[in-house]
DNA sequence: TCAATGGTTTGTCTTGGACAAATTGGAAAA
DNA sequence: TTTTCCAATTTGTCCAAGACAAACCATTGA
C-alpha cells in the first residue's frame, strides 16, 4: 500500500511551481490529480511530481503550459526527447573541449569524486583562469545541462558537480591578486536567484582583469544592493541570472533597481536568464547593459574604461 | 506623492513571511495594514515592511506572534532593545576573541573590505583551522548576530561578511589533504535551509580529522540525499540548520530522512537550528544524533570510530 | 522534578472567483 | 515580403473567509 504522497508545500519547493499554480493547473487541465488525506489536503504521488519536474524542464525551454500540462504521456516523452537533441545547436563549443566535458559527465555519473576533482583542477591548471572561465566551464555546463534535460542526472549529482566547481573557482579567485583598479563592481543576484556559479565566473574574470570586485553572494534584496553601492562608492552593479530565473520577474527587478540606482552607476545583467530578454525586441529596460555571454563582460569592462579614461586605466595585459 | 508600496509577493521574499501568514495576521491582529491598488491587490508601505522585518528578528529569538504583531510601537522597540542586551549570556566566548570580533564588526560597519579580509586571513593563520573553526568563527558570529538583532547591520553587510568568511573557509579546506578514512560523510542542508556557513565549518572540521567528506552544498531534496548516500556508500549524513530554519519543519525533515535512510547509516543534525529541538524534552526524533555545538561533531566522529573499528566492513552498531 | 491533560495560539490548506500581464494569431500597412 | 498593430486567448497571481492540525502554554497529579 503506497498511499504516501507529498504535501503541496513540498511539491512547491521540489518543483519550483507555486502552490497557486499547482491548484489552478489541476482545475484547468486536470493535472496533477493528487490524493487527499483525512482532512482534505492534497497529497501528490511521486510519479506525478516526477512528471511535474519534466514539465518544468520543458517550460524553461520555452514551451507553454497549455501544450504540456494537459498532454498525453507519449506526447510529453517525445517532446523531452526532441528537446535533448535540439539543444546541441551550440555544438561549436565542443571542438576539443568535447572529450573533457564528456569525461566530466562520465565521472559525475560514476560518482567518482576524486576523478572529478582531478579533472577540474587539471583543466584549470592547463587552460589558465581566462580560458577556463570563458571556454572550458561553459562547455562543461552545456554537457551537464544536456544530460540534465535528458533526465540522466539526479539533483544530488548536479549539486556535487556545482559544489566542486565552485571550490575550484573560489580557489582560483583567491590565488589572484585582489583587483584594486576602477571600476569598483558590486556583484550579486536577484532575490529569487540562488545560483552562484555565474556570479563566481564573473568575479574570476573581472578580478583577473584588475577590477575591484565586491561580491555579496546570492539573493541580495534590491534595497541592500543599492545601499552597498552607496557604501562602497561602486561604479557598476553586475547581476547574474540563470536560465531557471522566472522571466516575468526579470523586467521588474531590473527596472526597479535601475530606478533606485544613481544614473552614474552602470547596471550589467548577464547569464542565460538575461539572454532571453536581450533577444526580445521590446520591453528591454533602458540603461541596462545585457551581456549574452561571459566574454561580453570584458567588452563592457573595456568600454567602461574608455568612457572613464580620465584616469590612466589602460587595457589589461593578460597572459 | 509617495503612494508606492510593495506587492505581497515581494514582501514575502523580503521578510521570509509567507503570503498566507501575512494575510492572516492582517485579519487577526490588524497588522500589517497595506493599501490597495486599483484592482484591490495589497500594497505594503516600506515602513510596515521594516516593522515586519523587526518582528521576524524577534520571532527568530523565540517570541510569539501574538505578543509582537499586535503590540504597540514603543513596546516593540523596547523588546528589540532588550533582545540586544539579553543575548550576551554567551559572554564566556568573548575573553580574548573579544577584541578580534569587535574589530571584525567595526570593519564591516565601516565597509572596509580589505581590512576585513586581512583580519579573517590573519586570524586563520594565527589560530590554525581547528581553533579558528571551533572558537574564533563562533565568537565572530555571536558578535555579528548581536549587531544584527540590534538592527545595526544591513542585509548587504551581513552578506559581505558571510561571503568573505566563506572564501576564507573554502581556501582552508582546499589546503587540507582530502580526507580518505572512514567514515564517509555526506554533508548538506534541508531543502528550505540556504545557509552554507555551518556546513563549511563542519566540512573543515571533519576533513581536518581525516573523514572523507562529500558536500552537496545547500538545499538538497531528501530523495536526493538518500540517493547520494547509496551512490557513495556513505556512513553518515550530516545536516546543518541555521537559527532561521522554521522549527515546525525540523521534525518532519529529520524523521522522513531517517525513515528513508538505511538503519546502518547515522544521521547527525547540528547548528543553532537543531539546538532548539535538542533542548526540548519531547518529540525528539529517534536515531538522530544532535550536535549542539561544533565541537560535538568531533565527539560524534570519535564515537563512530569506536563503534566501527572492530569490523571494518560489516554491520555497524549505530543507533 | 517530571509526565499527562486541556485550552489557546498559529501557520497552512481549502474553494471558486477575478483580473492584469504576457503571448499568440492574423489582418492591415509599409 | 516584412513589419506593425489589434483583439482573443492563455496564464500566473491575488483575494476572501473558513477550517483544522500541530505547536505551545499552563495547570494538575504523581
Amino acid at each position: 500500500m503506497n498511499c504516501s504522497g507529498l504535501p503541496i508545500a513540498v511539491v512547491e519547493r521540489d518543483t519550483g511551481i507555486g502552490k497557486d499554480t499547482l491548484r489552478v493547473w489541476e482545475r484547468r487541465y486536470g493535472f496533477p490529480r493528487p490524493y487527499r488525506d483525512a482532512s482534505g489536503d492534497r497529497l501528490y504521488p511521486v510519479d506525478q511530481v516526477e512528471r511535474l519536474r519534466l514539465i518544468r524542464r520543458l517550460l524553461d525551454l520555452g514551451y507553454r503550459p497549455g501544450r504540456l500540462v494537459g498532454a498525453e504521456d507519449a506526447d510529453l516523452a517525445q517532446l523531452a526527447l526532441a528537446a535533448g537533441s535540439a539543444l546541441p545547436a551550440v555544438a561549436e563549443l565542443r571542438q576539443d573541449g568535447d572529450s573533457l566535458a564528456a569525461r566530466v559527465v562520465d565521472s559525475i555519473l560514476s560518482h567518482d569524486v576524486e576523478a572529478l576533482r582531478r579533472l577540474l583542477s587539471m583543466a584549470l591548471m592547463q587552460d589558465g583562469v581566462e580560458r577556463f572561465v570563458l571556454d572550458t566551464v561553459p562547455a562543461m555546463n552545456v554537457a551537464v545541462g544536456e544530460a540534465w534535460s535528458r533526465g540522466e542526472l539526479m539533483v544530488f549529482e548536479e549539486h556535487l558537480y556545482t559544489e566542486l566547481l565552485q571550490k575550484q573557482l573560489r580557489q582560483a579567485i583567491a590565488s589572484l591578486p585582489a583587483g584594486t583598479r576602477r571600476p569598483c563592481i558590486v556583484l550579486t543576484t536577484a532575490p529569487d536567484e540562488q545560483h552562484a556559479l555565474g556570479l563566481l565566473l564573473l568575479e574570476a574574470l573581472l578580478t583577473l582583469h584588475g577590477a575591484a570586485c565586491i561580491s555579496l553572494g546570492t539573493q541580495t534584496p534590491i534595497t541592500d544592493t543599492v545601499a552597498a553601492v552607496r557604501a562602497h562608492h561602486a561604479d557598476v552593479v553586475a547581476l547574474s541570472f540563470s536560465a531557471a530565473f522566472p522571466t516575468r520577474q526579470l523586467t521588474g527587478v531590473l527596472s526597479s533597481l535601475r530606478a533606485a540606482l544613481p544614473p552614474t552607476v552602470a547596471l550589467w545583467a548577464g547569464g542565460s536568464g538575461a539572454q532571453k530578454l536581450a533577444g526580445a525586441r521590446r520591453s528591454v529596460v533602458p540603461d541596462v547593459d545585457f551581456g549574452v555571454e561571459l566574454a561580453d563582460a570584458l567588452v563592457l569592462l573595456s568600454r567602461w574604461n574608455e568612457s572613464n579614461q580620465a584616469q590612466p586605466a589602460s587595457a589589461p595585459t593578460m597572459q
